[in-house]
DNA sequence: CATGAATGAGTCTTCATTCAT
DNA sequence: TATGAATGAAGACTCATTCAT
C-alpha cells in the first residue's frame, strides 16, 4: 500500500531509465559482494553512472538494497498464494513448488538482506515480517485441510506450519536441488497425515 | 598442536586469565553488537584492558571471533552423538532435544556468525562443515531406522535428513519455544512413518 | 552600465519575472537558513523553478547574494543621508533613526553577508565599505556641529564617529528594541557634549 | 564548573603533548583560514600528527573549536573583572583598557567563532553569554556609579550598559587601534555625565 | 605483558556547477 | 528559456592495526 523506497522519483524518461540501470546493478553487486563489501562507486561503475548520480534517485546504501528488496519481497509474497487444486497433496505440492522456485531465484539476494539486517534494523522486520506471512498462510492451509478432514485433526496448526515453513526456507537456502519438491511434498503429506484421508 | 585459532598462546599465568578474559568480552560484545558493529576498542573495554592488548593474544578482529567460535562448534558436535534409547521415538526426541538445547544455547553467536560469514569466508565453510555433520549423522540414524524396518524404506535418507535438519534449524533460529521439541518430534516421527512400526 | 551583479540580465518579459522570482526567494531563503547552509536547490525550489534555472541568471551562489546585497546596501546608504532638521538633537536622533530602521529591516541579511564574508572576500569590502561610509557621514556631521558650536571641540571626530557608529550597529545587531533610538541619542548628544550649546 | 571541551582527555605524558600541538595548530589554522574553510587535514599537518590522530582527542571539527575557544572565553571573562580604582574614570579607562586588551588578542578568533555560530549553534550561544556577561557587569557598574552620585541617574544602567558595550565590541572588532582606550573612555565619561561630579 | 597513542587507508555523502534536451 | 539529470571533486570521520614506551 506505500512505496516504502520511494526516495527520489525521476520525472523523465532519461531518469526513468538511470534509476532502472542503477537498482539491476545495485542487486547485482549486491548479490555479488554482500551488503557490506559493497561500495556505493561498484554500484555506479556497474550502472556506468558517476559516482554521485547514485544520490540522485537513493539517499543512502541502505535505501538502494531497500529498493531493491522491495521488489523481490512482492514477489516472493506473490508466490505464497494459495493453491487452488483440489487434491490435498497437489495444493501442498503447488504451494511449496511455487514458493521454493521464488525463493531460489531470490536466494542470494535474500541472504544480502540477512546479511544487511544485523546493520540496519529495517530488514529484519522485512524479513520477519516475510516469514510471519509465509506462517499464517500455511497454518490457514492446514487449519482447511483439518476441517476438510484431510489432515491429522491433533497438529497444532500454528506450530506446525511455523516447522514446516522453516523446513522449506531452510532447504531452500542450504540445498537448493532440482529434487526438492518431491521430497519435501512427501514429508509435509506425511506430517500432516494427509495418507490418513479416504 | 590442538588448538586451532590459537594465534599466540600465553605463556604466564597472567596471560592466560587475560587471554580468557579476552575471549568472555569478546563473545559477550559479538553477541549482543553483531560482527561489524563491535570494535576492537569494544571488546578491550569489555575485558578491562588496554585497545592493544587484544592484539596480545589475537592477530585479527577475524581470529577474535574464530576462537569463541571453536568452543561453540565443539559443544554443538557433541550435541549431535546420536541417542543411545532403543526406543526409535526416543532416540529422535532425544537427539532433537539436544540439539535444540545447544543450539539455543548458542543461537545468538551463530547468527554472528552467519553475519560475519558474509565478510570472512572462513565462517562461511564452518557453518556448512556443521550443517552437513548434522545431516550425515540424521542421514545415518534414518538409515538405521529403514534398516530396522522402523522407517518408511522409500525415503532417501540423505534428502530427508538434509529437510529435517533444515527444519530444526530454521525452527531454531526463528521460532524458539520452550514446546519446540514436541512439535517437532511429532513431525519427524509422522514423516518417518514411525508410527508405521509394529 | 548601472546594475553592477547582473550576471545574465533576461532579455524577454518572462525571463524578468523568473529573475525578480529567484532573487526574492534567494534573500528569503539565505535570511532563514544563512548562507553556507543554502542550497541553490533551496534557492529553486522556493523560486518554483528548475534546479539549473537559477544558473541562467546567476553564474555562482556568490553572485546570487551579490544580487540581493546590492539592493540592501543601497538602501542602507539612502538611509544614510544627513539630517535637514535645524536642532542638533534632532538632527542626530533623526538620522539614528533612519538608520536604526533601516538597519533592523535587513538585519538578518547584514548577518548573513558577514557570514559569507568569511569566505568570498568580495562581501568582506562590501561590509567594510558600509562602514567606513556611514563613519565619514558621521564624523562629517560631528565636525558641522563642532564648527556650529554645538559639540565639544575636542572630541576627534573620525575617531568619535567611529565609535558612535559602532554603538549603533552593535547595538542593533544585538539589542534590537523599539527603544534603542531613544537611548542612543541621549547618549550620543551626552557623547558630544550637546547640552554644552546654548 | 564544568569542562564542556572534554573529549578525550589524554593520558600519558606524550598524549598531553600531542592534544596541546593539535590544539594550538588548531588555532593557528582556524585564524588563518577561518572555520569554513579549514580541513581537519589542515590542523593534523600544522600539528605535524597523522590526519586520524586529531580524533583521538576530538570528536568532530566542530568539537576542536569548541576547545580552543574554551580557552579564549575564560581570559576574556578574567578580564572583565571590575576595577578596584577609586576614582570612576580611571575605573572605566582601566576596565575599558583590560577588556580592549584582551579582545583584541582574541579579535581574529572571535570573528572565527561568529562564523561558526552560523553553523553550529554552540557557538552563538557562547558569543551571546560572552555578551550578557559583559553587559550585566557593566549595567552593574553603571548602577554602583550612579549610587556613589558620579554618574547621571536618569540613566538606565541595562540599556546604557547594552550601547556602550555595543560599541566597545564593535571598535575593537572594526577599528582596532592603540588609541581606542582614550577615545572611548572619554565618550563613556560623557555620556555617564561623570563630569557632573563633584 | 600491557598500555594507549599514532597511523592512514578507506567510504559515504554533499552539492555547486555543467549539460543534453 | 527552462528543465532536471549528471557530474565529480572534496571532506569529515572510522577503525583495524602497528608501535614506542
Amino acid at each position: 500500500m506505500t512505496t516504502a523506497a520511494a526516495d527520489r522519483e525521476p520525472l523523465t524518461d532519461r531518469g526513468r531509465r538511470t534509476r532502472e540501470a542503477v537498482l539491476s546493478s545495485a542487486r547485482s553487486v549486491f548479490e555479488h559482494q554482500g551488503y557490506g563489501a559493497t561500495r556505493m562507486g561498484d554500484i555506479a561503475s556497474a550502472a556506468g553512472v558517476a559516482h554521485g548520480t547514485v544520490y540522485t534517485y537513493f539517499d543512502t546504501k541502505e535505501s538502494v538494497l531497500a529498493a531493491v528488496v522491495q521488489q523481490v519481497i512482492e514477489d516472493l509474497l506473490h508466490a505464497l498464494h494459495a493453491s487452488s487444486a483440489a487434491d490435498p497433496l497437489e495444493r501442498i505440492s503447488d504451494a511449496n513448488h511455487r514458493y521454493l522456485t521464488a525463493y531460489s531465484e531470490h536466494a542470494r539476494l535474500l541472504q544480502v538482506v540477512e546479511e544487511a539486517s544485523f546493520a540496519e534494523r529495517q530488514f529484519e522486520e522485512i524479513l520477519e515480517q516475510l516469514r510471519a506471512t509465509h506462517v499464517q498462510r500455511v497454518a490457514a492451509a492446514i487449519a482447511k485441510l483439518q476441517r476438510e478432514d484431510a489432515a491429522s485433526a491433533d497438529l497444532d496448526p500454528q506450530a506446525t506450519a511455523a516447522a514446516l515453513c522453516a523446513m522449506v526456507e531452510g532447504f531452500a537456502r542450504h540445498w537448493p536441488n532440482p529434487d526438492a519438491n518431491n521430497t519435501l511434498t512427501t514429508l509435509w503429506a506425511r506430517a500432516l497425515g494427509l495418507s490418513e484421508k479416504e
